[in-house]
Formats: C-alpha cells, sequence, structure tokens
DNA sequence: TGTATATCTGAACATCAGGTCACTGTCAAG
DNA sequence: CTTGACAGTGACCTGATGTTCAGATATACA
C-alpha cells in the first residue's frame, strides 16, 4: 500500500474523525468547507487519490459511504505508544444490538489497550461480550470469559458474534467459495451449524481476556 | 423514553446492523428496498416515529446521516478511577525472577486495567508472560496467550508460572492434604506431573490475554 | 525541457435522497 | 361509533451530493 502525502493524510484524517465524532461520514462539501477549499474538486482528487493508493473505499454515487481500509497489522508488543479505550461490557445481549441496549444492560467497563486488543484504527465501534456457555470450547474461549468485539464485517474464519434466536452467541464464520456462508461452533460436545443472514453478525472477536 | 412499536424495532435494528456491517448508515430508499416497501414515505415515517419517541438522531435534510441515541445512563457500575499498571511482558523466562532480568529481555509492554485483570492493589509485582506451548490447553490457556502473572504464594488449584529445567511453564498447582505439593500440566495428549520445591513457583496467573 | 504528480479553482450536470401532500386500511381505547 | 396511533401506497418536489470537464500552479525528476 503506498503512503499518503501529508495533505492526503490531513483529509483522511478528517473523514475519520468527523465520523468518529458524529456517527456519520462527511460529505465532500462538508470537507470542502472544513479546508476551506473554494471547489468540491479539491477534495474529489484527494478522496480519488486516497483511494487509488488503497487507503480507502467509496461506494459510487452514494452520499457519506465510505471504508477505511486497516492498515497492514505491525508487529505486536514492540509499540510504545499505548492507546486506550473504553469498552462496555455486556452481558448476553438478548436482542438487538449492543449500543441500542440500556446501558443499564452493560455489566462493566473494560480498559482495553487499542495494540494489545489487536485493535486498528478503523474507527469502529467496540464493545466486550461476557460469554455465555461452551460454544467457542475449542478455540479456548471458555464460559465467563470477556471477549472484545469489532463491529466490522466478518471473513472466513473470524470468531464472531451472531445473533441467533435473539440471543448472542459466538461462533465461527465460515465462508467457503461456492457455498452460502455459515456459522460453527466450535464444542465436539454440541457440534452446530448455522446458515447466516447477512444481517446476523454482529461483530468480529477480535481478543479474549479472562480473569482466573 | 417511550418504547417502539416491534416494526419500528426492526428499522432501527436494519439501521444498526447496516451500520456495522457496511460502515455508513443506509439511504431512506436502501432501508426501503430491504424492508420491500413500495414507497419511501413508509420508512419516512417510520424513521419520524423512532426520532420522536427519542431513539434516534438525524441531520435534517442530510443524507445517511444518523445518530443512535443511547438510553440514559443508570448508575455507574464502578467509579471512573480505573487503575492502570504497565507490564513487561516476558517470552520465556530462563532462570530466576522477572525482576532480576534485564529489562532488555522482555519483549513488551502491556498496559492492564487492575479492575479487569483481577489484580489487588496488594503490591506484589506483576509481569506477563507470553506462553509457549500447550500444556495447559484444557484450562483454555493456548500456545501465544498471554498471561498476567503476580508473584505471591500459591494455592491449591491455582495456575501458576513454575520454573522446570530452567524453563518457565504454566502448571496447575496442587496441594492436597497429607501429600506433598505437585504441578500437573493439562493437557490430556501429554500429561505431566512434578514435585515442587517452595522456590520453583514464580507466580499466580492472574488473567489470560489473547489477540485473535 | 518535458512529463508526471500533487494541489486547487470554477462551473456545470445528473441523480441521489430526504421531505411532503393526499389517501387507504387496521386495530385498540374511550 | 369515533378518535388516534400505526402501517403503507403513490406521486412529486427540491435540495444535497457525487462526478466530470477544463484549466492553473508548483514541485520533483529524468
Amino acid at each position: 500500500m503506498k503512503s499518503l502525502t501529508s495533505r492526503q493524510e490531513e483529509i483522511l484524517q478528517y473523514l475519520q474523525t468527523h465520523f468518529t465524532q458524529k456517527g456519520y461520514w462527511p460529505s465532500i462539501r462538508d470537507t470542502q468547507q472544513h479546508f476551506g477549499f473554494k471547489s468540491t474538486n479539491a477534495v474529489a482528487g484527494h478522496l480519488r487519490a486516497i483511494e487509488k493508493k488503497g487507503h480507502l473505499e467509496r461506494i459510487p454515487g452514494h452520499a457519506r459511504a465510505y471504508r477505511i481500509v486497516e492498515m497492514p497489522t505491525a508487529v505486536p508488543f514492540n509499540d510504545n505508544t499505548i492507546d486506550v479505550t473504553d469498552v462496555p461490557v455486556y452481558g448476553s445481549i438478548a436482542a438487538g444490538y449492543p449500543d441500542r441496549v440500556e446501558s443499564g444492560a452493560a455489566i462493566g467497563q473494560l480498559q482495553v489497550d487499542v495494540e494489545t486488543a489487536g485493535l486498528k484504527r478503523s474507527g469502529a465501534p467496540i464493545f466486550a461480550l461476557k460469554v455465555d456457555g461452551e460454544s467457542m470450547i475449542e478455540a479456548g474461549i471458555m464460559d465467563g470469559d470477556v471477549v472484545i468485539i469489532e463491529q466490522k464485517e466478518a471473513r472466513n474464519g473470524d470468531i464472531v458474534a451472531a445473533l441467533i434466536d435473539n440471543e448472542t452467541t459466538l461462533k465461527r464464520f465460515i465462508q467457503e467459495p461456492g457455498r452460502p456462508p455459515y456459522l460453527k461452533s466450535e464444542n465436539v460436545n454440541y457440534p452446530s451449524f448455522h446458515p447466516v443472514t447477512e444481517l446476523m453478525v454482529q461483530g468480529v472477536a477480535k481478543s479474549v481476556v479472562r480473569s482466573l
């Protein structure tokens, strides 16, 4: 992935910041105004360049529809700039999505080192889930563990939090070529497979924390 | 805040899900299509209702610009004074105690929330160990996991970092009445038992962190 | 000197997308 | 029976937005 010029970096940073702060992406004209450009094309050009360099994805013709491409993973455990985030911890999420669950439902707050938790600067919302059950025992995730979830699209092999029968459970997301994707438990005693609809997956598990 | 009807709940859930999955909000027409409505006004009406009930914020005239309103916080679960500690991470500790090991031997630094890691303010030295091997696989501790160790005396059943053959390994510490204490691996394939001398135990594992 | 890249201006243009008005129908509460 | 909230259809308007064409500088490079 080619590196960005400082100006392009600024633009991307603005997108990211606006997204984080307001919850939605800025329009081209928002961006234009923020930088004081007198033409929308100034922004358009930069976006084109940033996209071409592979740092950004856009949906052509769609308003405020971006996706920031994650940087390749750095080497863990050697970065001194520790980035800490507060994350709400949920028990079981009976139905719906965590950010909509009354915050009373959060059973705690967890402070995670972003680097350690394997999180990236994608800006995706993060929450934590207390695992109930042993469906992922073979993946080393046990009852009572806290799993840190990043709300993003799942890829083949990811462990995901998925809404099944109105309950959030952890499953392995499998997507093989030529087949519809499915979810799989990892417990020899209770193997299970579920077909997936696109919107069932709530997020991807990035790390596990367990108190002994 | 008034509660939503089930249909409104569905709509809101779709917004949230689309946002989570794709990284940007759906347009009214996206939503219309998803539910198979034949009029955009079906969506518009719902959004108006959801907004009126205070579950959603919108920026009038702006495309794909929402903000889901979180429920008012009930009672903060814990005080905000989260106690964070920097902990050195070691690979394998060849011999001796980590605090005697030159700091260069640390392969990283980990920041842990004391509360989360189940640590007490006992003042006991803390360090972290990157697990090498699968000796504790049955305890859900896998190769590559980082274990946070508190240097204190072990009790029966604790998982401990122990110095065996000049290498630090994780074992279960067993101390039954009328018997000398011993260490036990938890891996059906390679069970092992070691007698213990008092000075072998370097500390007690308090929590496990794993990046997926 | 010529070419490429980066940064921006300015002015359209097409369409994406939100907003609104007029109606239809259902259902529970008063 | 009437009223009001809920759920939708259909048509239409207009502003919001992404896109593109045609330059203008400035810098680096070969």
